[in-house]
DNA sequence: ATGTTAATTCAATAAAAGTTATTACGAGAA
DNA sequence: TTCTCGTAATAACTTTTATTGAATTAACAT
């Protein structure tokens, strides 16, 4: 049987990648039921404005934030629907993995 | 409303940064529906077995692989279980995020 | 212009990944 | 047992990438 597995989009590694540090799991955890401004999350995180910034950017780039403009302030939120298709991705597996039955290296 | 937000465990920490790698995403597609030794699984990757090997410890830390031996092969597989909990983390989101109201930066 | 918000640039540092060589350990033969 | 071979992990070292802080720049409001 060949493979079936398509191999994931980059948007799907990126997206991991960015859940893979906490400061940044710490931004998407305080967007989870409302938008924040940079300030706002600067202040509930305690890091620095361009430390921050770097992460946001990160996440932006992963898809998993969007921003939307008012006047000088930028304000942050979750998208929803790309924390969705990571979380489709990942059952995929659940549907597909069977109880894995023993093998041995040689009967290829 | 204070923050009802608990941070994830260092394991769903590790196991995004498991999955944030593309060498490491082909190990688990390869693993999904049959569990492989190291040579089958460099072979079918092409590379080299301690650059697998550096790899395989990432994904075994972070617990989406068990190990089994059987005499000098050691067969890698799913740990599904870990791949559900990652998916858990993430549905988590869409359970408590609301369509976001617009809001501003000063009237908290 | 002045102050405020946030992104960017640059240089230094830290962490991760790759390469090569070595080590550990089990299997099987002498 | 003792030897070697095969499998896989580990170590040492190098290269690459990510992260950070400080300073600067850009955009906006008054």
């Amino acid at each position: 049987m060949p493979e079936t597995t398509s191999l994931p989009s980059t948007l799907i590694i990126s997206g991991f990648h960015a859940l893979s540090d906490p400061l940044r799991i710490q931004v998407i955890e305080l967007l989870r039921d409302r938008e924040l401004c940079v300030c706002d999350l600067c202040e509930a995180i305690g890091a620095t404005q361009s430390k921050l910034s770097f992460h946001l950017k990160t996440l932006k780039e992963a898809q998993l934030v969007q921003t939307r403009q008012e006047g000088r302030w930028i304000y942050y939120r979750l998208n929803l629907s790309q924390m969705v298709v990571l979380e489709q991705y990942l059952a995929e597996y659940r549907r597909f993995s069977p109880i894995l039955p023993t093998r041995t290296c040689r009967e290829e």
